[in-house]
DNA sequence: AAGAATCGGTTGTTTTTACAACAAATGGAG
DNA sequence: CTCCATTTGTTGTAAAAACAACCGATTCTT
């Protein structure tokens, strides 16, 4: 279990002792779940965030008429309902699943978020970790709307691609997708947008080959 | 001042007294700046989020082709670059502009986010109120997400009257926006979300009377 | 009450997208 | 190299959305 404590975003960087050290005072536990049970459920107020030991979990949503939609997976060392928690055990609005058998550590984000002032110092700077991890999502979900909500395929591929320049502070560049992951991320069709892509080069606005692009003008 | 900071989100609750215990902890420092000027630029690693006491400012995008976008108006008592602040400082990837005379108050985020363990025990409690802000946004941004990568009006607006009746725990509820601000929000024409609305009306699939909806079956 | 402004619904036209089907290019595996 | 699977580009068609213009209803102001 230390292994995937250290593989995982939240403990990475402590040392096994430290880890050992730092556990006991977050009244943590785990619970081990057949395939087909549910973790958390829509309405709960969760009062601990779950991290995913061995196994894997389904976050996902169901309409009023019954449809069912995957919002995420979560992996290994993969951390669920941390934002309801933190966000004062705020009502969920999904359900978490299992989606083999699975065990689940669960820490209580009030100990969490309570420096124990004992010897633990780490817990100071797990604090911290939490708190990057929350704003860094915040940074990803505010980008990637800033995306999507654009009307047209153009627009969008344009400002993800202005996005990227921006970042890597040129106009030339490589992405971390390809062309259906980014029409995933995008929210569009493929072929839509690799057509799109077409009429850019074509119009002297962009190049690329592959996932290399450069910007024009 | 202290009136300002208390109708804030993150300072509101605590007493005066409590608040000019608090601020020498902080580092936190006041800053007034003539309107056009810039708070922050792209590229900047935000070692504070400011607050602004008076006045407001606006994030601005701005792509490689020169073309400007609005993201937020931060108003009075509103906070910003909390989010880059919190992640590690994070380069910016936006502009912060004042519309006009603005003061700004400055706080250290790593002294934010370290208690002093001095008479300061409220300290613990507003690291607790980042951590709430920075969730809660959290979750508005995941469930803006959820509907707007929707691929049709259609289907944008039963996600969100879904999501709406989930929350409030009934199939009849209001919503805190007209039509304008719900096209708005989901990303999509105003006409074209009307004309959809009666569709679904026809088909009998919800009924609505302005801000009241009735989901049916 | 009259006039102005705002809001919501409707309709027709143009633009854009989704979808489907297929071809070309690419990249491994044997 | 050849075969096979995957990825990417292209095209035509049907569906959907954006846009614009307009009208009626409601609300606000004076």
């Amino acid at each position: 279990m230390i292994q995937i404590l250290q593989s995982s975003v939240l403990f990475s960087g402590y040392t096994p002792e430290q880890l050992k050290q730092l556990l006991p005072c977050l009244d943590s536990w785990e619970k081990t779940y057949d395939k087909g049970e549910y973790l958390m459920r829509m309405g709960d107020r969760a009062e601990m965030i779950g991290m995913v030991l061995s196994g894997s979990a389904h976050v996902i949503e169901e309409d009023f008429w019954g449809n069912r939609n995957i919002i995420t997976e979560i992996g290994i060392g993969e951390v669920f309902a941390e934002s309801y928690a933190c966000a004062n055990s705020a009502p969920l609005q999904v359900d978490v699943v299992t989606q083999e058998k699975t065990t689940v550590l669960y820490i209580y984000i009030h100990k969490l978020l309570t420096p124990c002032g004992k010897a633990c110092d780490y817990h100071i700077s797990l604090i911290r970790r939490l708190v990057g991890m929350l704003a860094q999502k915040n940074l990803f979900l505010n980008e990637k709307l800033r995306h999507v909500t654009r009307r047209t395929t153009r627009e969008r591929i344009l400002s993800y691609l202005s996005a990227i320049a921006a970042r890597k502070g040129s106009a030339e560049f490589d992405i971390p997708f390809n062309r259906q992951q980014l029409a995933d991320y995008l929210a569009v069709d493929r072929s839509a947008m690799s057509s799109e892509l077409g009429k850019l080069r074509d119009e002297g606005t962009l190049t690329f080959h592959k996932n290399h692009f450069s910007l024009l003008q």
